[in-house]
DNA sequence: ATCGCTGCAAATGCTTTGCAAGTAC
DNA sequence: GTACTTGCAAAGCATTTGCAGCGAT
């Protein structure tokens, strides 16, 4: 299977590297696990019992230890949808640097389901708040609920 | 002090007759609590210390089922700023039933502070998005990370 | 050989729940 | 009088941490 988009694991093994970071099978077990879900929104536990049916021996604390060490490298971002856990997904390759450029979540109240959404026009509020209020944003998170077009609209 | 825009209490006893839900002392103070610090963003234990304060016979437990009544009322909204606790605060009274319209938090990533920012931007990209989609937003909640005023741009 | 990393189990911290006594209606 | 509520303590659950052994450099 083609890693396309994928962060290519010599990088990320040159990432680990230049923080000091050792290179560990575990380390990539679990960036492979989320790279091989894109778009899946894994809690720890998900991807814990992914890494685990090939490689049992792993823990779940390692899982843990190996998010943060991939939020602090910016390669993947957390999201909340108040379900219980934190998840995560791979994140969006960014343009600029500093400048983060995520996609918006879609949540059904109805069914639950998450749906992706790009989208643009959260620059144009960032410049109008850095105008009106001498906010600099460097990145943002944005959450829709509503109902989904299979829910459409029902409200019982 | 002046209850000018808070949720009137008699209005609030009504709610809960409606729901068959008793009025107790317990769910005034806590409501009360709230209101009193608008745009505060409390979590459950600092609402807690104040009701506490005046009722010292309040317990923890009641502040976090009152919680859930009101936000099953849609008198408070649940913000989570990734410290550990969730936190509540007086939801912004909406205009057309059933489509809030809440305030954005701007989060300093330096200070910590969170300001708010009133905008209604996000009614064009929800218009846009149920043309491209199909999924028809209700409500939204929007974080914008950045450096404020004060700290401005600095990266040390 | 060093120092970081792992797995396990224990600990933590927020939130929820069971229960007997108390309170609104 | 009958539910619903409360306060307390205990439980629950996701996440973090201490530690001894293991593994990468």
């Amino acid at each position: 299977m083609g890693d396309h988009k994928n962060v290519n694991q010599e990088s990320f093994k040159g990432m680990l590297r230049e923080k000091g970071l050792k290179v560990t099978n575990q380390r990539i077990y679990v960036l492979e696990a989320l790279q091989a879900s894109r778009k899946q929104h894994l809690t720890a536990e998900e991807i814990y019992n992914k890494v685990k049916a090939d490689h049992p021996e792993i823990g779940l604390a390692t899982v843990y230890r190996t998010i943060q060490v991939l939020r602090e490298l910016h390669l993947i971002d957390r999201i909340n949808f108040d379900d219980g856990s934190e998840r995560y997904e791979i994140s969006d390759q960014k343009r600029s640097k500093g400048h983060h450029h995520h996609h918006h979540h879609l949540i059904c109240v109805k069914c639950g389901k998450v749906f992706e959404f790009k989208d643009d026009m959260m620059e144009g509020l960032e410049a109008s708040i850095a105008q009106k209020t001498g906010f600099q944003v460097i990145d943002h998170e944005v959450k829709l609920y509503g109902y989904c077009k299979e829910c459409g609209g029902n409200t019982d």
